[in-house]
DNA sequence: CATGTTTATTCAATCGATTGAACAACTAAT
DNA sequence: ATTAGTTGTTCAATCGATTGAATAAACATG
């Protein structure tokens, strides 16, 4: 009998969480002066506040974060959309920003669109519901109508979109210069003096691609090269994707002489296709990847491509909402920032090496 | 005058949420009406449920998850505590979890411990304090005290365990069958001829590490091979790890026939040095990983490894803790799930390949 | 001693949704 | 016509913390 009555006492005990009431009535105080207390309010004495604290960790007492969001209307919560995490770009950017915002006292709700754009609406949906203080969000490659976007900014959410960004909608952005680094990759392969340049590259409805093809078209015309009748080829840039384009530009009349990949995944597989097919790299075909993703020093040949400093744009990005957050009415000048990047030569596209 | 009075209500519109009182408001019925018409209540008639949903639908009324997570304690948010995102392993059962727990009604809320024990103390009672529903974690490598996980379980809170877990904490936990995975490994090394097998891997204190090497150790008996001198080696199993071991193994008087790796970066590692050195791959000694990360078969030769199922991992994950949710009195019976895993067999093991 | 000032704390409303109890209106049964 | 039962809604308290206003006590000043 004693012992049942113990038991049902210590489970009270597990399950009741402390309250200010509790620490309250531990020293004869009501709610509202343990709340002050604990918030540093300078209308408590020292004293008080002193108890207070040493009974807060008497007690193990927790803040109830809803309650105090509740009436705060601030959660301290950051919602963070991104197609997938399984990449080592996204997981970079994400880490960084995850950091960043943790010690700015904010937490990350993460949600994955898996590149939807019907996931990516619930997902915006559901992040508002639970009312984040902010959304940091790269766009899902299927969308191409922004009206969800617009919710966000019209119910006064702060947005920051990073690499995968869009002009119209008018927000902060962290990303780098696309339509520079397609004149980067160029000029490397032109000075190797390859001539026939093809791009397989991501939809071009997305931003940061087309700017990619922009600055492709542009480089090539500078440097006087022809541009190949179907060698911009858009995809999903999947290895699978570059390993199918490549067989079929290895079939084409005039075979390229080398591969401008957007993604590393691409890239790769256009490599192992060429391996496969016993073709000299880089001697017959030059291959430059984008991403600096790690096997791209793995696989040999090595891959040149672009490094973006993931962690950077993570920081940034986190920056950019903390930014927005402390001066709210400052909304005329967004943060558009470019961040450098830069061409890693590897042994798939470097002749003399 | 009239465009700054036009744009001043406008404003008021865009940070106005609508609440059930609006929707009462306009309905003339009060808000618990509203929210037992919302909540589908059986007193309420279906003609004002209808009103109140095209109401809500027309004032674009959104929940107010705070409030109602205040209200009815259950704030529907999970935990997710990891060393770090950013390797194929974790993002893998992440998102995994994620997509789980997101059809179900939960939000992950992330949180790296980068490895580190303060971080992890750090981030466990952050979440507590944002009164999740559920933790699911992976302790960091430096935890060894497990207080902050009985902190958890003492306030009531689910917690579920993979990959790294720990018996004592006597919780519910996804892994795989560690100590079975080394016999694999000797075996097939043993069945190719290999006889002075060393092991490189994590720190013993971390149950899936010594199960590793308890597993090592009998199957290295089971097969009559004896176990050299300073052939098990702990370390953060990082590819600079299996860098520097592996030159250090080359520099012994009885070098070592083939390597056992706990993790592929290891094994990467220790591969790189091999190749530099002329050393050939499985002829002169084999390699065997373990975690099957995309990049092992990128390489030349591709590195044998265990594969885990990471995407399994990570639903079995969201599952055991939505489980636990649906009943939370069946406290008795937990949930060990041990996931099948395989031994991949590759060029760097196998000599007959 | 009356009045003003400072200091420390309590009061009471609030954030938005939820929920059991209470109540009113209506129907069915005795 | 009285009682019982059903249905639809309102009332009021609650979750826990916050915050401006009110109050009380202590002290200083004329």
């Amino acid at each position: 009998m004693f012992k049942r009555w113990n038991k049902s006492i210590k489970k009270l005990e597990i399950k009741k969480k402390t309250t200010i009431k509790d620490i309250g009535d531990l020293l004869g105080l009501t709610p509202s002066a343990v709340s002050k207390a604990l918030n540093n309010h300078p209308r408590i004495s020292d004293k008080t506040k002193k108890a207070v604290q040493d009974a807060a960790i008497k007690l193990q007492y927790q803040p109830n974060f809803l309650s105090s969001a509740l009436r705060k209307g601030k959660s301290n919560m950051v919602g963070l959309i991104v197609p997938r995490i399984n990449t080592n770009y996204y997981s970079s950017v994400i880490e960084n920003i995850e950091d960043v915002l943790n010690e700015n006292g904010y937490n990350v709700i993460m949600a994955q669109t898996n590149e939807s754009y019907n996931k990516e609406c619930k997902s915006i949906d559901n992040l508002l519901n639970i009312q984040v203080d902010g959304i940091i969000a790269s766009i899902a490659n299927e969308t191409v109508s922004f009206d969800y976007y617009q919710k966000i900014k019209e119910k006064g959410v702060p947005l920051v979109l990073f690499d995968r960004g869009e002009n119209d909608l008018d927000v902060d952005y962290i990303g780098i210069d696309d339509y520079n680094c397609s004149h980067l990759i160029v000029a490397h392969l032109a000075g190797q003096n390859y001539k026939k340049i093809a791009h397989i590259t991501g939809y071009s409805h997305t931003r940061i691609f087309k700017n990619r093809i922009r600055g492709f078209r542009d480089a090539m015309q500078k440097f006087d090269l022809p541009i190949q009748e179907n060698s911009i080829i858009e995809c999903n840039l999947q290895v699978e994707d570059g390993r199918r384009i490549m067989k079929a530009l290895l079939n084409q009349e005039k075979r390229p002489d080398a591969i401008y990949a957007a993604s590393d995944n691409a890239a790769l597989g256009a490599l192992e296709v060429l391996l496969e097919e016993g073709i000299q790299v880089p001697e017959e075909m030059a291959i430059v990847g984008f991403g600096n993703e790690p096997f791209s020093t793995i696989i040999k040949p090595q891959i040149s491509t672009i490094n973006q400093f993931n962690a950077e744009i993570g920081k940034q990005a986190a920056l950019a909402f903390l930014e927005r957050i402390k001066n709210p009415e400052k909304k005329v000048s967004l943060n558009k920032i470019i961040l450098d990047s830069e061409l890693m030569i590897r042994s798939s596209s470097y002749r003399k090496l």
